[in-house]
DNA sequence: CGTACTAGTCTTTTT
DNA sequence: GACTAGTACG
């Protein structure tokens, strides 16, 4: 009995099929990372490969610790030399040895998003381009998508030449290489096209490569853009020994380059390649994987599968409909309650899964409220938290006078009287010099045009050199606790009545013991390592960590994981899918959402629960919006309730309508760029006319139905508008100005006169807990209340964002 | 040079 | 609704 024998018949072809290219098709659940794993060991323990020309590549550092710790469990002896890691991290490995061959210092940094918006800010305005008419963001997500396609600036030009403002991007994106370069800095594209075009001009460091990793192997292969495929494609050529798994019904990255085609062509530029399908599931009910099945069964062009498994009939899905997103998420919440407590349910089996990151603020609330634990994974990554960067940029800094943008960043960071004139001035000394903007500073006697500010140009770059200096002996740790001092950053922030002060304090705490638990697992911690680990950390890493915590992400953080209990929350037509694709004329988004909701169907092992609301609030707008497509392409005797009868089930239809009626204009295209005065709302109002059949519970007053734009007109019955524009409404120090007796309906925080609690009063607080409240100082607009809370401790706080509820 | 307020934008998803 | 960049003022 071997460890193999545990593998069904297509895992163990899979297994064993170790020479040549490969292609699995592993639909959901269906036991691929087993077999990756197995694989490898096979490798090892049966054809005698030494582990050091092993390559596994995945999109996530969860999904490669996951893989190591599993190749870890069976290989025993030498796995530490296979290489387990993500795209980039592999990419930045192979750069930081060889990438001096392009022109660059091995030292080079990583910009985030953050940091590319800093660059081509200043690019913008060296190059004249004006931001409205052509946003940082548009030529930034141009400038990607081609180097998702490995279009260099020049290919670019010549591709874009004839138009105009393609012929700015291609300007800007020429610019932003060049500055990008000077500053000895790569973004996230560059990790990947850089080392393309390194095997490509130097033939030497490819077959240094191919030599060595004699068995690749790829996971997540569906979410691959071209100039992955390319890397891969160039490392396989030698050997040929490339064994890809994916699905393809589990693309759900098209935005950000990921070519389907590269997975549904696999068969053509490797005419050799054995395939195998693996179609078992282990992981859900039947139930779940009919719906499932029905879903993506409508897509086009995908490679046909079918999953089943032995597992039981289980549970139908639950359905159920709200008049309010508010509603919903009390519903999940008192769910997922209710289930912890009385049936044999953690906290952590359960996960509520939407389309937005903004959709998770009504769930949170209500989790709270119910003090029920949970984590939110996604959103804005820790690394890109303000403080956070600042102290990052001094490492930057201290790392690599190179980076202008980090230097730029704290050079008045706390507060020194630095401002724009001296930066600017210092600045184009530097341009003039051709030399870094920190070389520039060191020069600050030099530059005449400063005058007085040089002098207090100079403390700054003596406390960088010392920090440098200090940099010999210290260990990283005592480095950042060193800035931290020095700076004063903490102080400040103590000092500053900012709201969030506190938070940001906690921030650098946990800033600082990430440190130490990277020096605790790196024997030689360098700065440079530890700056490039945190550069391409994402926020799904964190998973895990979080024992018995329910988790809310979006659908597509959720893929690869899987729940005892599901949540599907917001399914309806114009979140999921969302307006932006239903409105597309390209019906392939269309298909690309439904896969999404493929992948958040088959996260569910046992129980799934989809729910919906008629009434949402969208940035400030009330949307109404019908259940989604996608419920109704579930068969109704899968769910225990059914999608209600529509007029009109074709949501194109409405789109024509509305066209008809002028409330559209046509989408914008090339550089006319047409306005498109929130279009989106106006489709909801006319929605809301013609959806249901009967009108929706929510709107007996008639009004309310249309939502914020005639609520001043309503007089007297503020509960219906009151209700979704604000979660909890009536435990919160919100008073309508309707029952104080004033009349027009107000939702204003109102404040020190009318307080729902005083000096003495136990209250609770979002993040703090309960407390009690010491003292309210009245002030012009708003209190400043002093709370002792029990856990977190006393925090003053402005009564109108606080939110304090009386207990 | 720093601040405090206003106007405009945004998001659909992320390594 | 929330965040940010830009502006007017001290």
């Amino acid at each position: 009995m071997s460890i193999y024998d545990t593998l069904n018949d297509r895992q163990k072809q899979a297994v064993l099929q170790t020479s040549g290219p490969v292609l699995i098709l592993a639909g959901a659940g269906s036991g691929k990372t087993r077999v990756l794993t197995h694989r490898i060991a096979y490798l090892i323990d049966q054809e005698g490969v030494n582990p050091y020309q092993i390559m596994a590549i995945t999109f996530t550092n969860k999904a490669a610790g996951e893989m190591r710790e599993r190749v870890d469990q069976i290989v025993g002896f030498g796995s530490e030399q296979i290489w387990v890691s993500t795209f980039h991290s592999t990419c930045v490995r192979i750069l930081r040895r060889y990438i001096d061959r392009l022109g660059y210092d091995n030292n080079f940094t990583i910009y985030d998003t953050d940091d590319q918006k800093g660059v081509m800010k200043e690019i913008c305005k060296k190059l004249q381009i004006d931001t409205k008419m052509l946003k940082e963001r548009t030529i930034l997500s141009a400038i990607s998508s081609a180097k998702d396609e490995l279009i260099d600036p020049v290919q670019y030009e010549m591709q874009n030449a004839y138009d105009y403002n393609g012929g700015r991007i291609a300007k800007a994106y020429k610019e932003y290489q060049a500055v990008l370069h000077k500053n000895n800095a790569l973004d996230f594209d560059d990790l990947i096209m850089k080392t393309v075009e390194l095997f490509k001009t130097d033939a030497k460091v490819l077959e240094n490569y191919q030599e060595r990793f004699r068995y690749i192997m790829v996971d997540e292969y569906q979410d691959t853009n071209t100039a992955q495929f390319e890397l891969i494609r160039l490392l396989a050529d030698k050997y040929r020994n490339l064994c890809v798994v994916g699905d393809d019904d589990q693309s759900i990255y098209k935005f950000r380059g990921a070519n389907i085609r590269n997975i549904l062509d696999f068969e053509k530029v490797y005419p050799e390649a054995c395939v195998i399908k693996l179609e078992q599931n282990y992981r859900s009910t039947q139930v779940v994987l009919d719906a499932a099945n029905a879903v993506i069964k409508n897509n086009t062009g995908r490679k046909e599968k079918a999953l089943w498994t032995d597992k039981t009939e289980g549970n139908r899905i639950h359905l159920r409909q709200f008049d309010t997103a508010y509603e919903e998420a009390e519903y999940i919440a008192g769910d997922v309650a209710k289930k912890s407590r009385s049936e044999q349910v953690q906290y952590g089996d359960c996960a509520v899964l939407y389309r937005t990151n903004a959709q998770a603020r009504l769930l949170e609330e209500r989790f709270i409220m119910e003090g029920i634990p949970y984590d939110v994974i996604g959103g804005t990554n820790f690394y890109a938290r303000r403080e956070i960067k600042d102290i990052l940029a001094y490492l930057k800094t201290i790392d690599n006078g190179r980076d202008d943008v980090a230097v730029k960043r704290i050079i008045n960071i706390p507060k020194r009287g630095i401002g724009m004139t001296t930066i600017v001035r210092v600045q184009d000394y530097a341009d003039s010099r051709q030399i870094s903007f920190y070389d520039a500073l060191r020069e600050a006697d030099q530059i005449m045009t400063i005058g007085r500010s040089a002098s207090k140009l100079q403390p700054f770059v003596n406390m960088i050199q010392a920090f440098r200096s200090k940099q010999e002996f210290y260990s990283l740790s005592e480095l950042v606790k060193d800035i931290l001092e020095t700076t004063g950053y903490v102080q400040e922030l103590e000092a500053s009545n900012e709201e969030d002060a506190a938070d940001r304090i906690e921030n650098i705490d946990e800033l600082l013991s990430k440190v130490v638990a990277y020096e605790e697992t790196h024997d030689e911690a360098t700065l440079s390592e530890f700056l490039e680990e945190v550069a391409l950390v994402a926020d799904i890493d964190r998973v895990g960590e979080s024992d018995n915590k329910v988790l809310l992400m979006t659908l597509h953080s959720a893929k690869g994981l899987e729940f005892p209990h599901v949540y599907l929350a917001g399914l309806e037509d114009g979140i999921f899918p969302s307006y932006m694709t239903i409105m597309s004329d390209d019906p392939l988004e269309v298909e690309e959402e439904r896969r999404l909701a493929y992948v958040g169907i088959t996260r569910a092992k046992d129980d799934l629960t989809i729910t919906y609301a008629r009434q949402r609030m969208i940035r400030g707008e009330t949307q109404y919006n019908p259940v989604s497509r996608f419920v109704r392409e579930i068969p109704p005797l899968l769910m225990d309730d059914k999608p209600p009868v529509q007029k009109r089930p074709d949501h194109r239809e409405y789109d024509e309508d509305s066209r008809e009626r002028g409330f559209f204009k046509a989408k914008p295209f090339g550089m006319g760029a047409v306005e498109t005065e929130k279009p989106y709302r106006r489709v909801a109002d006319s929605l809301s006319d013609t959806v249901f059949d009967k009108p929706a519970a929510g709107r007996q007053n008639g009004e309310a139905a249309f939502g914020r734009k005639f609520e001043p007109a309503v007089q007297g019955k503020p509960k219906a508008i009151v209700r979704p524009k604000r979660t909890a409404v009536e435990n919160q120090p919100y008073i309508t100005r309707a029952s104080q007796g004033v009349g027009a309906v107000s939702l204003e925080p109102v404040g020190n006169k009318t307080l729902a609690y005083g000096v003495g009063d136990r209250v609770r607080h979002m993040r703090y807990g309960t407390g009690t409240v010491l003292k309210i100082e009245p002030g012009p607009r708003d209190s400043q209340v002093t709370v002792m809370f029990d856990e977190a401790g006393q925090k003053i706080m402005y009564a109108g964002f606080a939110k304090l509820v009386k207990v």
